[in-house]
DNA sequence: GCCAACGTTGGC
DNA sequence: GCCAACGTTGGC
């Protein structure tokens, strides 16, 4: 199993949003790195949820519930994918973007070393730790 | 509001 | 194929 980051913005799109309805399709991406991310999501992969701008915390655990798709949003015959996600479970407290600099095991983290990119890979011990840090 | 990072576009 | 110009993202 995988691990992955995907950010939105809660303005456009919240964590509150994707529990309301229960799960979404992830459009939009229109970035081949963050694409061929999606590509390799396998339903069962854990991602974590992640605010940008305004948050700027990662706030709950998303699951692949089916791999990657023509992203319905992009035009016909385009490259673009969306995977569909539903959520998995809220963290015990938000981990912000400051915890995770603050934290120099996570000097790796996609997040950090490739800020704009919106999908990112996250390492099994990563994903542990962030965990554990959302539990305080 | 500013700016750094970075992807894309288009002229040459 | 190179690179300058430009647009977007997102942290500060």
């Amino acid at each position: 199993m995988n691990h992955w980051l995907v950010k939105s913005e809660p303005e456009a799109y919240s964590w509150a949003d994707f529990v309301r309805e229960g799960g979404t399709d992830w459009t939009g991406v229109r970035n081949y790195q963050a694409r061929n991310n999606l590509q390799a999501m396998q339903p069962g992969d854990l991602a974590l949820f992640y605010h940008s701008v305004s948050e700027k915390a990662v706030v709950g655990v998303a699951i692949v519930h089916a791999a990657h798709a023509p992203d319905a949003t992009a035009e016909a015959g385009s490259p673009w994918v969306a995977v569909h996600l539903r959520p998995h479970a809220p963290l015990g407290r938000p981990v912000s973007l400051a915890a995770l600099k603050a934290d120099e095991r996570l000097a790796q983290l996609g997040l950090l070393r490739q800020s704009r990119l919106s999908v990112t890979p996250v390492r099994p011990e990563e994903f542990d730790l962030i965990l554990a840090l959302a539990e305080g």
